[in-house]
DNA sequence: CTCAATCCGAGACTCAGTATCGTTCCGGAC
DNA sequence: GTCCGGAACGATACTGAGTCTCGGATTGAG
């Protein structure tokens, strides 16, 4: 099964016009491993000879991150990229520092230390951003890399 | 005792000039309770009378940030903001999504989790962003607010 | 005081992301 | 199958944070 088809699914579920850009888009995103930036998809879609607009682009990152099929992670120097996610489960990622793979990492059980926080500091917590980096599988074997 | 005391002991320390626009930095951000920008430092040493140019203003938070004086978090929507910081700890920090407030939260004790992380998924996780939003004791008495 | 190294500010530049707007496309109704 | 309004599109201008550059000013060791 296609995995684009799920997302065009969803898209559909969720009332959204099922369009050209769309369908690219949604063939992109399937087939990614690991993370990748809103610019990256323009330059493959570009490549694969339906080149998408930029605005697309960011319109449909919104909308897909909105439907919890992808969702953004914040990068080591701050810059950020996108990876596709299991949507409908409160999990966080480990993204590779060499190759940009990332993994879910399932729910880490969160739950106590946050209320410990809020014992100690006062505050409600609401929400919390929490991203691994690391080495991944491959990259840890490999020797000290260039590129 | 004067908070930017500590600043121009550790720039001195490292062996940095101490420089007017240094000093004026340091004065800045030695009274900060919350988190902020380095817009808002710009603007806050134009109304004190000594303008500091955004270039060196981004220069110096580099260097605070290396001396960890202050430390660089991101916040909700993926904007960032820096908050001065106890260095030499290890520790993370809740943001309050109202007033923008932040405290320390010590170490929450997160080795036992990145351990069971690097079981489950076979990275070797060598670094972590871990920020926590909320509101603080202040703004979670206060009506919901405008501003 | 002198002098080289460091640092400064102004402003040009970059780059990701957003807003605008006239045109095009989708898909439900008929 | 055709029509039509709303949704979506691409091109492009804009924004705002952050970086780079470079000539000139400051610092502080000697």
């Amino acid at each position: 099964m296609n995995g684009s088809d799920a997302v065009l699914q969803a898209l559909d579920h969720a009332g959204y016009h099922l369009t050209g850009p769309r369908r690219a888009m949604a063939q992109l995103i399937a087939g990614r491993q690991g993370r990748f930036s809103a610019e990256d998809l323009v330059h493959a879609a570009q490549r694969e000879g339906r080149p998408v607009g930029r605005a697309t682009v960011f319109r449909s990152l919104e909308i897909f991150e909105a439907l919890g099929l992808v969702e953004r992670v914040h990068l080591a120097r701050g810059e950020h990229a996108y990876v596709v996610c299991d949507p409908a489960r409160h999990h966080h990622h480990v993204v590779c520092t060499r190759c940009g793979r990332s993994t879910d990492v399932g729910d880490i059980g969160i739950d106590p230390i946050t209320r410990s926080i809020e014992a100690r500091t006062g505050f409600r917590v609401e929400s919390h951003r929490i991203e691994f980096f690391g080495l991944c599988p491959e990259c840890r074997g490999e020797p000290a890399a260039r590129a």
